[in-house]
DNA sequence: TTCATGTTTGTAATCATTACAAAATAGTTT
DNA sequence: AAACTATTTTGTAATGATTACAAACATGAA
């Protein structure tokens, strides 16, 4: 894709394989990866990739507005390719991640009280429709988040 | 102060000292502080105190409605102990998180898309007014967040 | 080619958070 | 009060994401 790279070059990044294979992975993706899993996914076709090339193409498109930098996991790191406004809602039994299509009109203005405004997150929490439905969770506590770094089996 | 006695007592919680310090704390306090500020602060009242207690606490006190958990901060989780809604503002330059009231009808509803909500979070990142004022500080780039954690010096 | 610069990689640290079990505490029953 | 039980607190040891750092690698210019 000579669109991926026009993309970067754009922005003053260097075209390299390994940033345009990052790039590709998470604006065709709709997933909201980790570098975790973007680390797995990814290796097959970069076997020699580190964690740390991920980290630094990460950072280094978020500043300069490819992706966003999602919170919302507590204890990992998501990100989004998709960079227009929009909110997220984390169903804590599934751990999935749903886009939510809101007009926000608080954070388009740029600033707020004086404070001027570069990233705006809307997080939204709860129980995704589909975990509300299936039959045996109907009765699921508030505020019980399992983020998938806990979900393991312990080691004990 | 009875009336911290009576709040958790409402709630089924046990009103241990440890946990009547943590609710003054928290209450008491307007600076949403980390796990780490809060053992900083507190082992000066109670020099046995560990974290663990306060992970277990603050987990309690969150799942019960008494305090909330914000993760606007990259790797360190920050407690408020405002539980009425309202959202944040996080300075990439100071560190500091402003309180910002905003009516949000959104999640106010309980459910959208049939997903139940359970929490709202309202991050906003950026530069304060202090520190837009403050000379030498006027060309901060955006997206350049600075989390007290990774402010120190290397122990190299 | 040589040089300088930017990129990638692997390894080792850092540090918040969790797991776990022992010690301490409080409430209850005899 | 002692004995017993359930809860809470504490200390220590994992876990795992993220960062620091320096060596290896690639790239483009002179």
């Amino acid at each position: 894709m000579n669109v991926l790279k026009d993309i970067l070059s754009e922005r003053g990044i260097r075209p390299t394989f390994q940033r345009l294979t990052v790039l590709a992975a998470v604006s065709e993706n709709r997933s909201h990866v980790t570098i975790r899993e973007l680390h797995a996914a990814l290796v097959k076709k970069i076997p020699t990739l580190s964690k740390t090339t991920l980290y630094n193409t990460l950072e280094l498109f978020s500043a300069k507005g490819l992706v966003r930098s999602l919170s919302i996991d507590p204890g990992e790191a998501r990100y989004d390719g998709v960079v227009a406004p929009h909110h997220h809602f984390y169903c804590s039994v599934c751990g999935r991640i749903i886009d939510i299509e809101i007009s926000c009109p608080t954070g388009r203005a740029g600033e707020i009280h004086g404070h001027r405004i570069d990233e705006v997150h809307g997080y939204f929490k709860g129980v995704c429709r589909d975990c509300l439905a299936r039959p045996g969770q109907t009765s699921v506590p508030p505020g019980k988040h399992i983020p998938a770094q806990r979900r393991r089996i312990s080691h004990a």
